[in-house]
DNA sequence: ACGCTGACGTAAC
DNA sequence: AGTTACGCCAGCG
């Protein structure tokens, strides 16, 4: 199954159904699709996310809302200028109150 | 053609 | 309770 979407073109499909504003991480992402141990190709495909337009990998931060990624973007300031001009609070590379915006794809789309 | 590395996360010791 | 090792897939050296 899942011949047709490969793991890259899943994770891209869960990242952009992300809520404005709302973050998640690689985990949830890949234990969404259903291959948990496969968190750390999620975070590989986020790389490649970014030859395709509406992947908002800014939104996609570790389990601990660390913003382990900014440093592939474009400027490494442009990963919290965009969480924070959502709205989410970005400190010491770090979402603030990450519980709470915390958006787990398992959980939210279920309803 | 082969193997290493890499935006993680969990299990094992 | 802290640290180390491994799994996963694909791109690159």
């Amino acid at each position: 199954m899942a011949s047709s979407f490969d793991f890259f073109d899943s994770v891209f499909q869960v990242v952009k159904l992300i809520p404005r504003g709302r973050v998640t991480s690689y985990g949830a992402i890949a234990a969404y699709i259903g291959t948990k141990k496969s968190s750390r190709v999620v975070g590989y495909a986020m790389n490649a996310s970014h030859a395709i337009p509406g992947i908002p990998a800014h939104r996609v931060v570790n389990r601990l809302g660390c913003l382990t990624g900014k440093m592939h973007f474009s400027n490494p300031e442009e990963m919290e200028q965009l969480l924070e001009k959502e709205g989410v609070l970005v400190e010491n590379d770090s979402v603030v109150n990450f519980k709470q915006l915390f958006w787990d794809p398992s959980i939210e789309l279920e309803l």
